[in-house]
DNA sequence: GCTTTAAAAAGTAAAGT
DNA sequence: ACTTTACTTTGGAAAGC
């Protein structure tokens, strides 16, 4: 019924694979990793299976972002944890990894009067400024994610914690520009 | 008693020192900019209702002062661009955007975008363009919102765009780099945005 | 608040050919 | 003029200034 056609974007996601890590021996093993610590505490290592970028913590934390599904957020993941047991580096067996957000665009197939539906859905809900960027930004509670809304009618979703979040965020805005016959 | 007393003073002083300071704040950059008096009042009266809401914890004078001026301009139709506050501010353009946000949302100031169209005095002045031009932009910039051709644009490049294609019309022509000048925005910018408003409303610019 | 990562949207900008 | 690169906006986590 409705199926936004949704497309994601990037996940970002978070989890521990140890109490503690090494990061300057981990920057001198794997290839391509950058790590400035005055620059950043994290260590930047980019990944290309499925393609993401990792920031790896002292703390054993790990940020990966930049995956297209929340499976290949599993996925490098899981090759992340096989890459540092392969040099001698021990990871936590069954780590929890949270999705923290997720980024993706969908398209409402017409041409939008972005004055109109600042006024529409209210000028203290949105934020309009086209001197600055040409989208206009609304906020919905619920599901709690922050749409991008383009006067081509394509859409940019984010905030949102699964891809459920998205669909109906975008539901949400297609339903309130349609009952102010916006749409 | 007394030192309750004479705290009420100082606060009072601290309060009053702030307030002149912003104030003074505001008629400089009020006076580098040319605004008139009304403007300078408005900006003082926004200021003041952000100091009475407690919105200046956390945040430079100097900031919401330069963020009131932005939305007096705005309030009276005499918009300036958060480039042309900044230049006359001490606080970056970020910082000037992201206060009046705050300021604009805690006082429900409730201002649409700038229109392009309260653009057009002072750009057309500027380039001594008469009253015609300035009708004939103004005609062109209700019929580019009409046919959606204003949506996501920057207002100061279709303004400049159809100030450049009225003063063509009107045999009073400028030259996109003197219109740009003016408006603060790149040749590129009037020549997409002409391009468009010439071709959706049929408009034949003889060169 | 900032720093760093990734990605989309559309406009604007700057640099190089 | 055309192409390429890049910055504007949104969201979130990480450790530390």
């Amino acid at each position: 019924m409705s199926e936004s056609s949704i497309k994601i974007e990037n996940v970002v996601a978070s989890t521990k694979l140890a109490e503690e890590f090494d990061l300057t021996l981990i920057e001198s093993q794997f290839e391509g990793a950058e790590y400035n610590k005055q620059k950043f505490p994290g260590l930047v290592y980019r990944v290309s299976d499925p393609k993401a970028a990792f920031l790896v913590f002292t703390s054993g934390k790990v940020v990966c972002t930049g995956a297209k599904n929340v499976a290949d957020v599993h996925t490098v993941i899981g090759n992340m944890a096989k890459k540092l047991n392969s040099i001698g580096i021990k990871t936590i067996e069954n780590p929890q990894i949270t999705v923290q957000n997720i980024v993706a665009s969908a398209d409402l197939h017409t041409i939008l009067n972005l004055n109109a539906i600042a006024i529409g859905l209210g000028l203290e809900n949105i934020e309009y400024e086209p001197e600055q960027f040409p989208g206009l930004v609304y906020r919905i509670d619920e599901p709690k994610v922050v749409v991008l809304i383009f006067s081509s009618g394509k859409l940019v979703v984010t905030g949102g914690k699964s891809p459920e979040d998205c669909e109906r965020g975008v539901e949400v805005v297609r339903q309130q520009l349609d009952n102010m016959g916006l749409l | 008693r007394l030192r309750k007393w004479q705290r009420r003073i100082r606060v009072s002083n601290a309060t009053e020192r702030n307030l002149a300071f912003a104030l003074s704040e505001l008629d400089r950059m009020a006076s580098a900019l040319g605004l008139p008096r009304t403007v300078r009042e408005t900006a003082a009266v926004v200021y003041r209702k952000a100091v009475d809401k407690n919105l200046i914890r956390g945040r430079s004078i100097e900031g919401v002062a330069a963020a009131a001026l932005y939305a007096a301009c705005r309030q009276c139709s005499v918009p300036r661009t958060l480039d042309e506050i900044e230049e006359v501010s001490r606080v970056s353009r970020k910082e000037i955007g992201r206060t009046y946000r705050f300021i604009s949302r805690e006082l429900a100031l409730k201002l649409m975008p700038t229109s392009p169209i309260d653009y057009v005095p002072r750009f057309c002045s500027g380039l001594n363009l008469k009253g015609e031009v300035q009708s004939k932009s103004v005609e062109i910039l209700r019929q580019a919102s009409e046919k959606e051709l204003t949506s996501g644009r920057g207002p100061t490049g279709v303004a400049a765009a159809a100030i450049y294609i009225a003063s063509i019309l009107c045999g009073e022509r400028r030259t996109q780099r003197e219109v740009a000048d003016v408006a603060g925005v790149t040749e590129v910018t009037i020549r997409n945005r002409y391009k468009e408003l010439a071709e959706e409303l049929d408009i034949e610019i003889i060169l």
